[in-house]
DNA sequence: TAACTGTTATACTATAACTATAACAGTTAG
DNA sequence: CTAACTGTTATAGTTATAGTATAACAGTTA
């Protein structure tokens, strides 16, 4: 696990943690099964408290990305990860929602804001390099 | 001005009340030189402190959308908005990111995610109703 | 003159993020 | 059996941000 961290962000480092994790999974180097590390490893790995990496790991827990075990460890979900159902959706539109509506006042047109996104997925296209 | 605010919401409400502005300037309700109301009289409008409000102004004033003058008032800057600079898109790929990340890692393919974009862009279709 | 504008200053509360440290109860490898 | 490991819980503290309350200042405008 190579995880870098941006402490000058305004962005709290367990949710970005959270993404970088997410991240992983998105490019297939994190499957379904694999372990992760434990709380105090990754912490002093990363060089923070093992807190902020338990509150990471819970909300992707929650989120039905990981499954925790006691006394074991942690795994990516050997289910899978959950899809896209319409909570979801709604979810995203809520955060695309203000995204738009900036690029709109800034006269960002739709096909260059697609062209945008498209850009970002294909980032992830053909997994792990 | 009708602005509704979620007081529950986690988002800071000057935040809130900086995109409500932008979604007035999207909405073409809201056009350059168009005066808007005083601290105290959008504060006390919405229930909240003028300086809350001061301070979702001086976000928008930093961000072009606005102009303040000391002892007169506010005003959708009369020169437009500012357009879609290459600082402005790479801000947006940086809010993107995440929301594209989770999508794929949820089995939401390119074309659904752009649908719900196209979906969002519709809406400001025309302008006010 | 009176009512208005944004600005500045001080003071306070509440909450979120993050850290530090310690202890607990099971798991597992040697 | 023991020692090192797992996540969990609890307590306590710091820091920064968000928000409020109140007051005063200086220039504008009707």
């Amino acid at each position: 696990m190579f995880i870098k961290l941006d402490f000058e962000s305004s962005e709290p480092i367990y949710q970005q943690l959270v993404f970088r994790i997410m991240e992983g999974i998105a490019m297939k180097e994190l499957k379904p099964g694999d372990d992760l590390p434990s709380v105090r490893s990754l912490a002093s790995d990363i060089g923070i408290n093992l807190h902020t990496v338990n509150k990471a790991y819970h909300q992707l827990k929650q989120e039905g990305f990981i499954q925790i075990h006691r006394q074991k460890g942690v795994v990516i979900n050997p289910d899978g990860v959950p899809k896209a159902d319409e909570q979801y959706k709604e979810r995203l539109k809520k955060n695309l929602h203000p995204l738009i509506t900036e690029s709109i006042c800034r006269d960002l047109g739709e096909e260059e804001f697609i062209k945008l996104c498209q850009t970002i997925y294909e980032t992830y296209q053909g997994g792990r390099t």
